[in-house]
DNA sequence: TTGCCACTTCAAGTGAACTTGAGGTCAAGC
DNA sequence: GCTTGACCTCAAGTTCACTTGAAGTGGCAA
């Protein structure tokens, strides 16, 4: 009775339809059964997404996630997994901090170039101790960049 | 005299040297000049790459570093970019604790299935109020995640 | 019964950040 | 003087996570 059509998921998930589709097809989620062509999907599929969200912010990737589902849809976790991501993110979040500490500098200290404020240099040291590749974005927080010359 | 060719720049950065080809070509760094053929950095590369790494930790897209950077290599900073940065990356920073303490849990717990361990759950909806998007991958910690069937 | 249109599938496209490959060059060592 | 091989350029390919577009379908209101 409580089934949800892709509409109503995507208006209460805040995800498009597509991406829900595409999460079916990678097997993140799945739908419990049609209305003609129309997927119907089970009430239930609204946490899964937000663990889905979850485990994104956290840095899995789409199949790693897919891996913790298991066929019931139960989640099926790896705890040693779990504590090294933990880790991981421990990491990251002090890295965030310094970094986050760096802008904050870089924001209030009138310094003509920060590559020269040794208080900015050390910062960047503490940050930079220990790689980190790509970003933590915000959903659709500004900062298009959309062109690409050449 | 203390001019680096991309070999050891590649070495000291720990980055590939098609990425640091790529990254001048990007304008987020540039050669001093050549030998012959090849490119030669002044050593200060070393702390500009650094700032990089640091700046895309934060959430900098490779266009936005580049708009960092004034034509003579010294930081042109934004201070109100960095500012709203530095709040975009506290509201990051909160929402990585929670899922880390999320991940911890599951480490934990010994509920069969977390999407139904209220206290989980719970924590989900914490970490979930407020979207985000991609994850922070820290450089080359496992998770290989190669394959694509299909 | 008809027609709308939100859904469906499948293939292809996008953007970010690189990586790879083919073919070329040149400083240095033998 | 020749060879070697690490560098060069430029184009194309890759991965991830989606998005877009064309063409089709079927439940439901009129």
């Amino acid at each position: 009775m409580s089934y949800l059509d892709i509409a109503e998921v995507a208006r209460h998930s805040g995800l498009p339809a597509s991406t829900l589709r595409f999460y079916e097809e990678r097997r993140l989620i799945k739908s419990v059964g049609r209305r003609g062509l129309r997927r119907l999907f089970d009430a239930s599929v609204l946490r899964q997404l937000a663990l889905i969200a979850l485990a994104r912010a956290g840095g899995f990737a789409l199949d790693e996630i897919a891996g913790m589902f298991a066929p019931d849809g139960r989640a099926r976790i790896d705890r040693g997994q779990m504590r090294a991501k933990a880790d991981e993110l421990d990491r990251t979040i002090r890295r965030l901090k310094a970094m986050q500490a760096g802008l904050r500098h870089v924001a209030a200290c009138p310094a003509p170039s920060h590559l020269e404020c040794p208080q900015f240099v050390r910062m960047m040291r503490l940050a930079g101790a220990g790689r980190l590749k790509p970003p933590v974005e915000s959903a659709k927080t500004g900062s298009k960049g959309k062109r690409r010359r050449r």
